[in-house]
DNA sequence: TGTATACATGAATCTCAGC
DNA sequence: GGCTGAGATTCATGTATAC
């Protein structure tokens, strides 16, 4: 793990820290565009009408305030505006965050998440595979809960491992509904009573699932509302750098103890799969200078088209020249076409796809910086 | 079915018709306290840009219609808070709603549910079995859309049908997921092109769920985005009578001719509505994800051959990596493998198949959903 | 007639480096 | 910031066609 602190401009990053006090106080005390992902468990105990805070920190008394349904609301989502618009500020441009909630807060956070310029990317849904159920029968079994990824802005280059996350999911696509147990057993934290130390801990699963898919590693993960600091744990587990806040003492203690004792997975457990994005590019021309392909020589399609390559790497078809990509297009009445899969060559009597010839290319260059 | 209106005071209920025009206006003219379940499927205000294509290169037929246009989210509040206003004013006091929507709308409508003095009393997700997946590997696949359902106010005595639903449960109490296949095949009502008749056609077996659960044999279910009528065919199947609104004439036609050629308790519609469940399939990241094998952890097979576990669940071996099942056959030489027979690891200094834990999850699984 | 393969399509905010 | 061009990217299901 890194030294406790990142310089960023005049202002330092307290990494891999609990931070006390009021979230957005304490976010206001960090340097802005110098976090990765957000975290954020809010609170949303609307309904049990009680122990809520304005953006002041001052209570909110229910006798004293005429509380009705619509206060409520309001000072709700003036609460919820002020905490994601001092995370906003601490977004990196191409930073994300990742917000969970119940169908009682789930849509003030979202609309206000849309207010204050965040781009929602997916609602995703947890869907508890051991739920309480509803004891009742008055209503449905609440079997889910609801988070929402969203970007700091509309455009902005997010981070999202897609080839890790469809291994996980064992080669399929990830989908926005996600099937994890609560949390409960030996990860579960207890006090010295014996009672559960927080009443709404998150499983580490959910946790390793949205870092490994929206960070990488050396990444800097913020949590606003820590409780017993499971997204600090996973952080760490996953050589993510980490920064907590937390206003209750019990918590932060909890919350530290925890973490101390976790270990950071091997190097090598860390890298996972990535897609041929990350790949280096490789010219075609290259592969005719390299004398791969001679010029003049014919390229085939699945399809039964054909074209010859020239001393400049282009293709010439029937009546059409240009990339790869191009004649491919052309000759397909597509919008789109990678040559490289497309266009194939004969060898010792077999047709081979002219990407086998990239990959040569590639695992050269891979040699040469060993 | 009874007569096409019911008196209520001076004005009368145009009870098992589609009404023309704007869905403001129209429940305007109704009147009030006179409908026990709304069930509303509005635009979605989906923010289209380009063209998308699959893989394949063919394109996808967006949903761009011009009903789904609004200049900005102050424009689509507007428009939300007004129908929702005027369908609370139809509700009876005991009355009930659900709403469908996604991501981009319905963090809005939940927020002016609750704003106008609704009392949510369930978020439901549909879990589609089959959705379209993301072609360009940029996000989740957007696997499933949210339904609220409210009461007209909190503390109204709302129509609950627990047992039934327990019933169409396999006995067990109705979660707030529900596993349903999207609207296609033989349900997916054409125009005389060929064409899907309506872009967001709903499945019956979803309605069929929301009657069954919260409405009574004649009950008043009005629907104020009507399209081709899904909400009027599976009311007419179960007894109840039914109100549609609609502005478009083109969709007005097909729900007329679909309800008209339903018949009350079809079979094939409740056949619809206990649509399998998901299956227990267990992707091996989710023993990583769980904790139940730790990255970095090393597997042995039984012919002594050695792998590491990394963090998105594929393998690292000497020099090949990917799946369990890819990494084996790979050291085996051979074309395929079942990995989950095949990987060890250690445990108090036994040696246990990885397949141990899958059943670990499986049983798990089983015992709450069947 | 039965089986195997090919094709079509679904509420979608769906690329990115380099100039 | 805008433009150009390389080139990466899909799962489940129903229907049509081929053999």
């Amino acid at each position: 793990m890194r030294t406790m602190t990142k310089k960023k401009g005049a202002s330092a990053l307290p990494l891999n820290t609990i931070l006390a006090g009021d979230c957005i106080e304490a976010m206001n005390s960090l340097p802005e565009a110098s976090v990765d992902l957000i975290f954020a468990d809010p609170p949303y105990n609307l309904q049990l009408k009680g122990d809520l805070h304005r953006p002041d920190n001052s209570r909110v008394d229910a006798v004293d305030d005429h509380w009705d349904q619509f206060s409520s609301f309001a000072v709700y989502d003036a609460f919820t505006k002020a905490w994601l618009k001092a995370a906003r500020r601490l977004l990196k441009p191409d930073g994300a965050i990742w917000v969970i909630g119940s169908y009682h807060n789930i849509f003030r956070v979202g609309a206000t998440l849309q207010d204050e310029g965040y781009w929602i990317l997916n609602d995703v849904v947890w869907r508890k595979s051991n739920p309480m159920p509803n004891f009742r029968g008055k209503r449905f079994t609440n079997a889910h809960e609801t988070m929402i990824w969203a970007s700091k802005s509309e455009g902005a280059k997010y981070t999202f491992n897609y080839e890790a996350l469809k291994a996980l999911n064992e080669g399929i696509q990830m989908r926005s509904d996600w099937v994890l147990p609560i949390c409960n057993g030996g990860e579960r934290l207890k006090d010295s009573n014996g009672d559960k130390a927080h009443p709404t801990q998150k499983p580490e699963g959910l946790l390793h699932r949205i870092l490994v898919g929206s960070t990488n590693p050396g990444d800097v993960v913020l949590d606003p509302f820590f409780g017993t600091g499971t997204t600090g744990a996973v952080a760490k587990m996953l050589g993510r750098d980490w920064i907590g806040i937390e206003r209750e003492e019990a918590y932060r203690e909890v919350a530290a103890r925890r973490i101390a004792s976790v270990r950071k997975y091997d190097r090598e457990a860390l890298q996972v799969s990535t897609s041929k994005r990350a790949e280096p590019r490789v010219p075609f021309g290259q592969l005719v200078e390299r004398g791969m392909l001679r010029p003049g020589e014919t390229l085939t399609s699945p399809s039964g088209k054909i074209a010859k390559v020239r001393a400049d790497g282009t293709l010439i078809g029937d009546d059409v020249k240009g990339s790869i990509h191009q004649v491919g297009a052309h000759l397909e009445g597509a919008p789109s076409c990678n040559g490289w899969t497309y266009w194939h060559f004969r060898r010792e009597g077999k047709t081979v796809s002219i990407d086998v010839l990239r990959q040569q290319v590639r695992a050269e260059m891979v040699e040469r910086t060993h």
